[in-house]
DNA sequence: ATGAAAGCGCTAACAC
DNA sequence: GTGTTAGCGCTTTCAT
């Protein structure tokens, strides 16, 4: 932690300009080969490292890209360093959040960009937002992490990346066509299991929910199907699922399967209908959405649609990188997701 | 993306100075009430959004911490973007790194600092770590990631945390009693269940290793057991794993148990011996180390000793946030293992 | 091919 | 209590 080393140390020691040292840094085919030489090695004795705040600041972007989660990611008590040698108690499994920013951080590493985190335990908090905007070029967002005016000043000052939130104008977003992902799956009930009665336990909270709904809608009129109300059942709220599932056996015939419109609806349902004494997938199968690990950890694994959430931190970083220094706007991304064939929807 | 606001426009538009903006915003108790809130208004108004960089430049620090990691933390192939669709092949679960990097996340937080993600796949690369260190005010880095010259050198730069190293003179770091975690296994294996003939897959390439290594080695000394060689292996390089197995298959007698140095090996080996027509435990035995939540997801649950992973990384954070601005040179913070006692070293 | 010099936006003495 | 001003370290015309 000596004093630090500047451009203008190295160019003294090199005996060139502080000019010379930037361009031997930056663009050394302007530069004599032999000059470039002479700079990297005084660089290297004097132990230079560039100040990414002074580069920033003079080139007017930072080379870094932020990442707001919020609440809902985090465990309550996150704020408090747990005892010693406690195992970690909740939150084993990687969440939806965790998979993005793993795409977003792979992704950063490949464009050369840095990657930041921010994120805070209340929603919206304009303060922290900014602290993290004014470090980054670009910021990426999850829906519903801020509100509308939050995102629209940020938006004004750098790119903003929405995730998972619907289409708006002026806003860049990464969707996931949640439509044809359920669709497929329950085009797969129909056709190969030749499922007639359906159950569909969900909401209609969010775009992404409605885009479920609709594709499941969609699959059922083509076939000509009567299509089920939806049962509320909210993931996350396991009592509303308990609820759903002992409301469909109580029904004048029991539906075949149960398409939920998450995997841990679906994950448990599954266990109340076993509570119920009903098989699954021998008596009623159920399915998911979304593909989260847990899915795949029960048996038989969960029958669902996969979200490429990796797939997702990496296009919202890719649009990102794109808008940085241009002004354009993009049009908004939309991956699709894959049906994953479990045991969960019955055995043909 | 309009013109950047700045401090000067904010203080044209509240009719101050450039100066008295800056006090609203750090120092509000030195400027007039009535003052403040006409420079926070003017602010709102603009969209003001403080640049990092400037501050960062003016003040010589930038309220960031980096973590750097590499190579072996990362699949192959991570550079590249994965067709779309594809189903994640490997690391399902959070690995060794991921749980470090959460505690590290979550203490920044706490603290108010930033995160900054960095690494590389090619280990030691130098333009890229100083990259990384002229972004931050401090730098975590898991030991084996850089050479000592590298390392050297950025500590002379910024304070530097290195994670499981070894200690040394002049560097900060955060320990993990890995000999005494897994001396404490062995003696469960040597002592419970009354083995005699081990193996030990693993290597011993950075200092936590070789502290493993030691404390299987004291274990088995001190009962008079005979010393098995370390047969390599090394994580995520799956194919050495394999290797390591089938070369313990040939030999004249099977040892009773295969001791691996890494949870990731033992999954591996467990597959290998199973793939083999050998029964684990029944037949053969297995241990790990680390603690990763994959190792419990097996059936049965793998023996292991759980590193403080989470605790690490807040350590880490800590120990960074202390030396930061001061030059005192703490000692190093040692964390203590927990052995965990699985089904997968025979049912006793 | 290289040097001189003017900022980039913010902070912190030091004046007033 | 508030304004003036001199940097912080790097990039980048514009000269030479």
């Amino acid at each position: 932690m000596a004093r630090k080393v500047t451009v203008y140390d190295v160019a003294q020691r090199a005996g060139v300009s502080s000019a010379t040292v930037s361009f031997a840094f930056t663009r050394p085919e302007k530069i004599k080969p032999e000059t470039v030489r002479t700079v990297m090695a005084a660089a290297d004795e004097l132990g230079y490292v560039p100040s990414a705040s002074a580069r920033g600041l003079a080139l007017g972007r930072t080379g870094a890209i932020g990442i707001y989660s919020y609440d809902y990611v985090l465990d309550p008590g996150d704020d408090v360093a747990p005892p010693a040698g406690a195992v970690p108690s909740g939150r084993l499994f990687p969440l939806y959040a965790d998979e993005v920013q793993r795409g977003a951080q792979l992704e950063c590493r490949r464009r050369g960009y840095a990657l930041m985190l921010g994120g805070n335990r209340v929603p919206d908090h304009l303060p922290h937002l900014i602290e993290v905007a004014g470090r980054v070029d670009g910021l990426i967002v999850f829906a519903g992490a801020l509100s509308a005016e939050a995102l629209a000043k940020v938006t004004a000052r750098i790119p903003v990346v929405e995730l998972g939130g619907e289409e708006r104008a002026g806003a860049r977003t990464v969707l996931v066509d949640n439509r044809s992902g359920m669709e497929a799956l329950t085009r797969h009930l129909l056709a190969d299991h030749g499922y007639r009665r359906l159950a569909y336990l969900g909401e209609l909270g969010t775009p992404e929910f409605v885009g479920r709904r609709t594709g499941f809608v969609a699959a059922l009129d083509a076939a000509g199907v009567p299509v089920p109300d939806v049962v509320p059942s909210h993931p996350g709220d396991d009592e509303s699922t308990r609820r759903a599932v002992a409301a469909l056996l109580r029904a004048e015939e029991r539906p075949e399967v149960v398409v939920c419109d998450t995997d841990q609806s679906a994950l448990v349902a599954i266990d109340a209908l076993r509570a119920a004494g009903l098989s699954v997938p021998g008596d009623i199968a159920v399915t998911g959405f979304d593909g989260i690990l847990a899915g795949r950890l029960v048996d038989p694994v969960l029958t669902t649609v996969r979200q490429p959430m990796e797939e997702v931190g990496r296009a919202a970083v890719a649009s990102l990188v794109a808008a940085i220094g241009r002004r354009e706007q993009s049009a908004p991304d939309t991956l699709t997701c894959t049906f994953l064939r479990g045991g969960t929807c019955g055995t043909h």
